[in-house]
DNA sequence: AATGAATGAGCATTCATTCAT
DNA sequence: AATGAATGAATGCTCATTCAT
């Protein structure tokens, strides 16, 4: 990397920066692109050199943020700590994060007509079911999760916690933090527990 | 209800309506209240002589929504089915709204520094609770839920499988729809699965 | 006056009220049909079926409001004080009035092309005049006037200071009252002061 | 000054005068920002770029405008003419203007609780109050003004009679103009005229 | 390559006025 | 005679995007 790539590179990483900042905050509609170009210490212009729209700037920045995360995570996942402990490990992590990364996935469908660069998307989702594939492989490998579970299904579900672990981190200041034990508790063994015998149904 | 009382609750139905189905498909920001005015064949100013602000007349739209979910659940949880099939026929009757409502409940708290009339909120939210702590304290009386389980923790193990379906349900025609099956099992068992015995951990 | 006129009469009366209160206070621009009526407890309706349009409101409460000014200096003129203190007095007595008063008058200029029934107006500049022309032959006749002057110079000097008057009254409370004493030694001598010689110039 | 700031500041200066212009005609309610921008030959967005709302373009304008005139003053007070003769020329020469001026300073302090830039008003009244120090120590110096005026009432009966002209100025073409003597008349001597002695009261 | 300046189309909101009852 | 309800046109203001330099 030269220097003017190096420079180009910086811009860029301050834009992202400064995008997800903002973004996260308020939200994609009330930001506007001429306040992420002064945070970032650029022209507006500069945005628009660089991604053409606000828009492909939003992909983008998520899909920027997705890797560096994704990254994380399988940090953990190689480590030494009991599956359970990985789980919760990476469910807290980023806890904050979260809700932000999910319910983004589904505006970025609301994008897909706009002729985006699928390539990437599938690249970044790709890389996620990867995740998934070595955890859902680790947790039924050490007894924590049905062999019979599909990992799709498996997946579904992690979201799905992750996702509300993120709502509830946010929100905790407010009215109620959950705990961590209740939510793995129920992670593994479900509404009914972990002693229920099979007498029901 | 004289002629002018009911020629105005009609033309509020129509507001209500309208704004319903433009606020879920497009989102909130992206739907102007002339569209709204347009949709329900009123006038824009009309919009602005009952609800005030593009925020009230979100406000008081999800409210009205939301009563006539819960008349519906509590049907519902009235009837003769036995409990899982309640819980499924609740969670997916009306799967597709639930991301909405979830969804929307946050955005709800953004807007209460405004000055929202907070009663009709907590009138509510009480709604709500009452609701749930029906569907728990049944569950646990057939059986199906661990009787050391807090309402709250339920709650939030509900609505998070709600939202999940809404979710899916919602891009169900696009990459896989899950199974109800596996869902009532990850609801009740976890991950664990049924058959879990209790020598892990 | 029957029942439906005393009734009536009431009501424009009451709108009369309302209009002057929020038109002094706000400004015509800023105050809207609506709230005239809501203050003066009739519906808009009613505004127009009297008035027809605001303009014609705003012009009858000017009329309306002038005559019972006018009824009020006329009375003073005819009292025993001596021509400084009754001129001190229409001054003053309604001190906080008399901006109002003068800048509508311009501003109802703005309104003639729209076919205002120029009679009325006529009539009320007929009476301010014929007030003048007894204050000034009074003045004169005291000796406090200068005979040369015609009645439309001293129209004009004296509706200057009311005006003046009316506007610091107002800010009174703010920066700075004037004295009525330097004021009236201001009327009555100029800058130059009562005991100018005749030397200058 | 290159050629971006010599644009930028022709365009401020054309919004500035199409402002002027439209404000003084027809009233700052009556003309919608739209319409100065179109007369100024520039798209809305610009006026708010550089003003940020209706208000601060209003009050930008007053001030830019008040400078000019105040620096016209100056000079006729700095000329060789007697006392009276620059008085009247400072009357008359920009009278039509003047109604506007006095008037709006009023409207400004509506204004003020809206976080205006104080700075800026305060350093403007600085200003005129620096030429009504001016103007009055001249007039005392030359023997046209009491020696024990204040500079105070000096200065509030000099911008009545201004007001005033602008007033009539206005109106000229209507009903009667006044005779600039008999206004100078009445500047310096009052109501009782120049040949009073003192025997009255 | 980077930017400051400029914009047109759009949006929430208001208000004088009308009309069915 | 009086009104509650309804409205269309207008207004202040925003923002994604472009362009001259």
């Amino acid at each position: 990397m030269n220097g003017y790539e190096r420079r180009k590179h910086k811009k860029i990483e301050q834009v992202f920066e400064a995008a997800f900042q903002l973004f996260t905050r308020h939200g994609y509609q009330k930001v506007s692109v001429n306040e992420i170009a002064q945070q970032a210490g650029v022209s507006p212009a500069t945005i628009y050199n660089y991604f053409g729209t606000k828009d492909q700037l939003y992909i983008d920045m998520i899909m920027n943020w997705m890797d560096k995360q994704l990254a994380k995570y399988d940090r953990i996942l190689e480590s030494d700590l009991p599956f359970p402990e990985k789980t919760k490990e990476i469910m807290l992590l980023e806890a904050n994060n979260l809700t932000f990364l999910s319910e983004e996935f589904r505006r970025i469908q609301a994008f897909e007509d706009r002729g985006i660069d699928l390539k990437i998307r599938q690249e970044s989702e790709q890389k996620i079911k990867g995740f998934f594939m070595k955890f859902v492989a680790l947790g039924k490998q050490e007894g924590y999760i049905d062999k019979e579970q599909t990992e799709e299904v498996a997946m579904l579900f992690f979201t799905m916690f992750m996702n509300e672990l993120g709502r509830r981190w946010d929100s905790a200041n407010r009215e109620f933090a959950i705990s961590t034990e209740s939510l793995m508790e129920l992670f593994f063994y479900g509404l009914a527990g972990q002693h229920h015998g099979g007498e029901q149904r």
